[in-house]
RNA sequence: UCCCCUGUAGCUCAGUCGGUAGAGCAGCGGACUGUUAAUCCGCUUGUCGCUGGUUCGAGUCCAGCCGGGGGAGCCA
């Protein structure tokens, strides 16, 4: 049935014919399909290639003949074809191809005459499935703004940079699950549609189907939300982290790793409305076992990159940022430095730095100040831990100070804070306490309240925003981007 | 949300004291025995963000709005 659909489909298709022809040299040949990837490696020298992508330029030799550079987002390279005159539509299209037009190459992967790259395509046939009219797209052959590319986001991953982007950021995700799959931890789907309000991590987006022109009323005139999908008002998640708590106190170490909302009026280049969080959950762990599965994933995800991404990490030294490998690698040969909240307070109050604002226990350290601390004066991550619990949600566990609690903030140089995590309180009385005294009703958590009433253990976790790690490894200044369609106020087009 | 900067050709920008608009790149045409951001010659391209105001006259001055950037707050 659905072969016949796709069938039927065809002769609508503005290029049937060349669809067709693709379909039948698959079928036909002893030909390999190659990623550009592969084909510009030495070891397909030799070999009978059919290459399948979208021409970034196309330079004429004197020669009478054609360079065609092809590249499938594979890599950051491009594939090196050579058009010879004698090509069937050499004059009628292959002289006319430009950036941003689709093409299928066959041809013999050869050594590269010319210097730059190892390889090239001989093509023996080149098919055109779709040109770009260079009068009108967008990207030209020379480098944009990340800020016009962002209203280009249908276009961008065309472009190195951020095709460089989106090939970290895949090696960071899959990096992710393989730490948390090897050191035995459950991949857990947290929901993304929640009725749990004040989840403490900000303003959330209303999920609703009621009439937002009329919607249906109470006797006293507010909203009548047991009318409404869930028969209560719901929200877009916040965090996974409250029922992460949930798994990880019957199955141990759990993780999840999903999208999360948030509904700040936030303007600025390391804050999303709509981003990616992995958040860890371990039971029997106290905040030490905390910093230390934060840092080793940390150097894990480093590891891989340097590992795998080189010429896309080469890419981002030479154009983005030129520290950025340096930093990467000391990431991984040290540990990070490790400082109590209240110690920190003092560093920087005899630090002799001038700061805008004063330095004082019990405030919030400003972004200057988490500059100074993992910028200038460690100039690597820092953990910072036990924090005044005046400043910390609910959950975090109450030290015997009485006065700070079990949190741990992970700021990196350039993006800030990247991590955010806490020993959970496990006692079901300061717990219950602890949510009085910030104003929230224990009965709206009597579910979390259970799992401290029910068989409670020690645990702890921490959230990893997803854009700032992808940040941290490219040292992209704008998360805007590392992620392929951003959502921030007044934006959501694409 | 607050503070500062900014909006002129497809892109990056210049535009003096208020007198109807300019460069580079890209594109197009041509030249050129393997190019690599190819090179060389020639040509084309405008709702000066929007609305209103001041003025004989506004890209330029004023007000409001919209968009973009940097910083701050909220956080990951």
């Amino acid at each position: 049935m659905a072969i016949s659909v796709l069938l039927l489909s065809y002769p609508r298709s503005s290029d049937a014919s060349a669809t067709i022809r693709v379909l039948s040299s698959f079928q036909s040949s002893s030909m390999d399909k190659l990623s550009v990837k592969s084909a510009r490696q030495a070891g397909a020298i030799g070999r009978n290639a059919l290459v399948q992508g979208w021409i970034r330029t196309r330079r004429d030799s004197k020669g009478g003949f054609s360079f065609l550079e092809v590249n499938d987002g594979s890599s950051l390279g491009n594939l090196q074809v050579i058009a010879e005159a004698s090509l069937a539509n050499y004059e009628s299209e292959v002289k006319h191809l430009s950036a941003g037009s689709s093409v299928s190459v066959r041809g013999e992967i050869r050594v590269s005459g010319g210097q730059g790259q190892a390889t090239e395509l001989a093509a023996t046939e080149i098919i055109v499935h779709g040109v770009a009219d260079p009068e009108k797209y967008p990207l030209q052959k020379k480098r944009h703004t990340l800020e016009k590319l962002r209203e280009w986001a249908h276009l961008r991953p065309r472009t190195n940079t951020i095709g460089a982007v989106m090939r970290v950021r895949n090696r960071i995700c899959r990096s992710i699950h393989d730490f948390f799959q090897e050191e035995e931890f459950l991949y857990v789907h947290t929901p993304i549609i929640t009725a749990s309000d004040c989840e403490g991590a900000g303003a959330m987006f209303r999920v609703s189907t009621l009439d937002a022109e009329k919607p249906p009323r109470t006797p006293q005139g507010g909203v009548d939300y047991a009318q409404d999908f869930f028969g209560r008002p719901a929200y877009l998640t916040v965090s996974g982290q409250l029922e992460g708590e949930i798994y990880a106190t019957a199955m141990g170490k759990i993780y999840t790793f999903g999208p999360t909302f948030r509904a700040e009026n936030s303007n600025t280049s390391r804050h999303l409305a709509e981003f990616w969080m992995v958040e860890p959950e371990v039971a029997f762990a106290d905040l030490n076992d905390n910093m230390d599965l934060a840092e080793r994933f940390l150097q894990r995800i480093v590891r891989d990159v340097l590992t795998d991404c080189g010429e896309d990490l080469e890419f981002f030294r030479e154009r983005i940022d030129a520290e950025v490998v340096a930093r990467l690698e000391r990431i991984v040969a040290g540990a990070f430095q490790r400082l109590p909240y209240t110690e920190a307070i003092a560093l920087l109050e005899k630090c002799g730095e001038k700061f805008e604002y004063p330095v004082k226990w019990g405030v919030d350290l400003q972004a200057e100040h988490e500059r100074y601390l993992a910028e200038k004066h460690f100039g690597s991550p820092v953990i910072l831990y036990d924090y005044p619990s005046s400043l910390k949600p609910f959950y975090m566990r109450v030290n015997d100070d009485g006065e700070t609690v079990r949190a741990m903030d992970v700021l990196a140089p350039g993006v800030g804070e990247i991590i955010g995590g806490s020993q959970r309180e496990e006692r079901l009385d300061v717990l219950t306490a602890r949510m009085q005294e910030q104003g929230l009703s224990p009965a709206d958590y009597w579910w979390y309240l259970e799992l401290r009433e029910y068989g409670t253990v020690p645990h702890a976790g921490f959230g990893l925003g997803l854009e700032r790690m992808v940040q941290f490894v490219t040292g992209m200044t704008n998360i805007r981007d590392v992620i392929p369609f951003p959502r921030y106020p007044g934006s959501a087009e694409f």
